[in-house]
DNA sequence: AAAAAAT
């Protein structure tokens, strides 16, 4: 579902309008990058120290404060603007954004005719395609065309008996639908300084440049088709020790290029390689079943995630390594037909990338078999470790025809990477290298993080003002002269909260209140998580609200602000949700909203501000240390607690950063919850405009729950 | 107590 704002409600300040983190610094030649928390030192010293802020004037904007062009973009062209609320069940609307199959069979069925007509469809259809082509994603429903590179057929066996190693013929119309995304240029020349802890046995040296180990042709024209120019700190260690076949857990802030850094040389040596054994075992497995008829696939390489929508997203990215090679990725993944996924399974699998309990329903009904699987990636990985996941990886990993590790290569990627996950991820590793670009589960310098002491009664009021002085309503943004200037500079922000119902009445709530919303949990069909996720990327719908599902993993430009309007209960997912923001070198800015509930994060999350050279509010230093006298023991596997075990900590060595947490001490003595956390010029600046609504009171009966 | 992940 999808809400596109009625009418712009909010008369836009263009004074306060004006927050663009992406802002001119990034990409002009000959200018020095700014760190956020280095920019405008003189505005932030008048800050008084309880941080946030005063006000609307000098909050947010990091010392950019030109002006916003605001021009009309006609942004009703969305349709009927009064049957925006009826898609949250039914499957109104939205024909002329990729949902313009007529059949009402089904969102699976949407692919199969979008497959049908797209791969019946000649070049000369190629103008209309990419004529109404808006922004980026072409979107899920020509998946398993010919995107995986090419060979639909394995079973023409003149093409397996062919070098994998060398390209098949290009097409001009794939590589228009795969490459054509936006720009992903990486900024990551910067961050040449970064501390990179490379520990295990005979680990082979880093590379500077693609250029410098040898991918092969393909990879390498990949390589310039995606725009990649240099590697990332990550991929320059990552790779290597993938092409030396070691096991790895590598652990890198979020939106540094992991994926690529483990697709990039997993499928180089798969085409250096070949098939191998999994060719005859396709082959035997077709004999079985009949030429054209059922058949086992036996994937060479899997990728395990935790959310369906990044194991979407992550084989979008395998498509683009792929292209132009014999190896065809597919995903399968709950809440989608499981006949279509089996169907395109059945046209050919070499690398899977999967979420966990589909892949096992997969291998059970026999459509998938593991025993020629030589690579195995987990991605968020201690989030697949987690209580919530381990049995089923175990399931996967341990307990059916997976070769063991020493003979797989297993590789492990996260941005956070909690110690006591570590210990477990060793069970499924050999020989493996311990790779931390940055600290582990530190956050990137360039997202600005704000935390703001709200009531729990005084949130949505909070966030109206905060998305006024923030966000553009729909009808102002222009699509024009600006954008040419600076393209994509749509300005997204994700809204978490951290319940499903308190997403819906959110997502509501933003809705009545004008906003052009929409919002992903885990209790939507997968075709609106896939749609909301399509209208907030697309910029339609430029604010998310989402719970947990979105924290990780999910790659959307444009996200200029993450909002906790709910703080989650652990640090790692803190960690994560902001990184949604300040990706690949661009700058963010996540705010969070923080009040009595929150006691148990304090302390990490005072660590993570700290180890990020941001401010902290000094309520907030003193509640941590109140915090650590306060609370002893509190038990639980795979997470840390207590005082001195915090976020910093799970690095797997203990070198660097003694101390420093506390910067000052001295400060407990304002009270904890005195007045000192007030966050709008002299307290309570930020007024309760929107508390008579009738919904204030209404929300203050229910529990922290929402129950 | 919540979210996620198969049906």
């Amino acid at each position: 579902m999808s809400h596109v704002a009625v009418e712009n409600v909010h008369g836009l300040d263009p004074q306060l309008a004006a927050l663009d983190l992406n802002s001119d610094l990034q990409g002009v030649p000959g200018r020095r990058y700014i760190p956020p928390h280095l920019r405008n030192k003189e505005a932030s010293k008048n800050d008084s120290p309880g941080g946030w802020d005063n006000g609307r004037s000098n909050g947010f904007v990091n010392g950019f404060h030109e002006g916003r062009d605001n021009r009309m973009n006609g942004g009703g062209s969305f349709g009927g603007r009064g049957s925006m609320r009826s898609d949250r069940g039914g499957r109104g609307g939205f024909r002329g954004f990729g949902y313009d199959n007529k059949d009402a069979g089904g969102w699976n069925a949407q692919k199969d005719t979008a497959y049908n007509s797209f791969s019946g469809r000649s070049d000369r259809g190629k103008s209309s395609f990419f004529s109404d082509r808006g922004s980026s994603s072409r979107g899920r429903y020509e998946r398993g065309g010919f995107g995986g590179g090419g060979n639909n057929r394995w079973t023409d066996d003149s093409k397996n008996d062919e070098d994998w190693s060398k390209p098949l013929p290009p097409s001009e119309r794939v590589e228009h639908e795969l490459f054509s995304g936006g720009n992903t240029g990486i900024n990551f020349e910067k961050y040449d300084d970064i501390p990179v802890e490379a520990t295990g046995q005979n680990c082979p040296p880093h590379i500077e440049s693609f250029h410098d180990v040898d991918m092969g042709e393909i990879i390498m024209g990949n390589i310039t088709l995606s725009r990649y120019t240099r590697p990332t700190p990550v991929q320059k260690y990552a790779i290597p020790i993938i092409k030396t076949k070691r096991d790895l857990m590598a652990c890198a802030q979020t939106g540094s290029g992991k994926t690529a850094a483990f697709l990039l040389p997993v499928l180089s040596q798969i085409f250096t390689e070949g098939p191998g054994e999994a060719l005859q075992a396709m082959k035997n497995s077709a004999q079985e079943n009949g030429k054209y008829g059922r058949r086992k696939q036996y994937p060479i390489s899997l990728v395990l995630a935790p959310t369906r929508e990044l194991a979407l997203q992550i084989y979008e990215e395998a498509r683009k390594v792929a292209y132009r090679s014999h190896v065809r990725p597919c995903v399968v993944y709950g809440g989608a037909d499981i006949g279509q996924q089996i169907r395109d399974l059945e046209r050919g699998c070499h690398l899977l990338v999967a979420t966990p309990g589909r892949l096992v329903d997969m291998m059970e009904r026999g459509k998938i078999g593991l025993d020629y699987c030589n690579y195995l990636v987990l991605d968020e990985a201690d989030r697949m470790l987690d209580m919530g996941f381990e049995p089923q990886i175990r399931r996967i990993v341990e307990q059916d025809t997976m070769p063991p590790k020493g003979l797989r290569q297993t590789m492990m990627f996260s941005a956070t990477f909690p110690k006591e996950i570590q210990i477990l991820a060793r069970d499924f590793l050999e020989e493996y290298i311990f790779l931390a670009v940055g600290r582990v589960g530190s956050t990137s310098e360039n997202i600005t993080q704000k935390v703001v002491w709200v009531e729990e009664n005084d949130k949505r009021s909070f966030l109206l003002d905060l998305l006024n002085a923030t966000v553009i309503p729909n009808e102002v943004q222009d699509s024009t002269a600006e954008s040419v200037e600076k393209p994509g500079k749509e300005s997204l922000t994700l809204v978490f909260v951290e319940t499903k119902k308190g997403a819906d009445s959110l997502e509501d709530f933003l809705y009545r209140e004008g906003y052009s919303c929409t919002s992903i949990h885990g209790d939507r069909s997968q075709r609106d998580r896939e749609e909301a996720l399509h209208q907030f990327r697309s910029g339609r719908c430029p604010i998310l609200v989402a719970t947990a599902v979105a924290a990780r993993g999910l790659d959307i430009s444009n996200v200029k602000h993450v909002i906790n309007f709910d703080l989650p209960s652990d640090i790692e997912e803190y960690v994560h949700r902001i990184g949604r923001t300040g990706r690949v070198g661009n700058l963010g800015l996540a705010t969070s909203f923080f009040n009595d509930k929150n006691g148990n994060i304090t302390k990490d999350l005072l660590d993570i501000l700290v180890e990020a050279k941001q401010e902290v509010p000094s309520w907030l230093e003193s509640l941590a240390y109140e915090h650590q006298h306060k609370s002893s023991s509190r038990g639980g596997r795979s997470k840390r607690f207590s005082g001195g075990f915090g976020a910093r900590d799970y690095r797997q060595t203990s070198s660097g950063s003694s101390g420093g947490g506390f910067g000052n001490r001295g400060a407990r003595n304002t009270g904890g919850h005195g007045g000192n956390r007030g966050f709008g010029g002299g307290g309570g600046g930020f007024g309760n405009f929107y508390s008579s609504d009738g919904y204030g009171g209404n929300y203050s009966q229910v529990d922290w729950w929402g129950n």
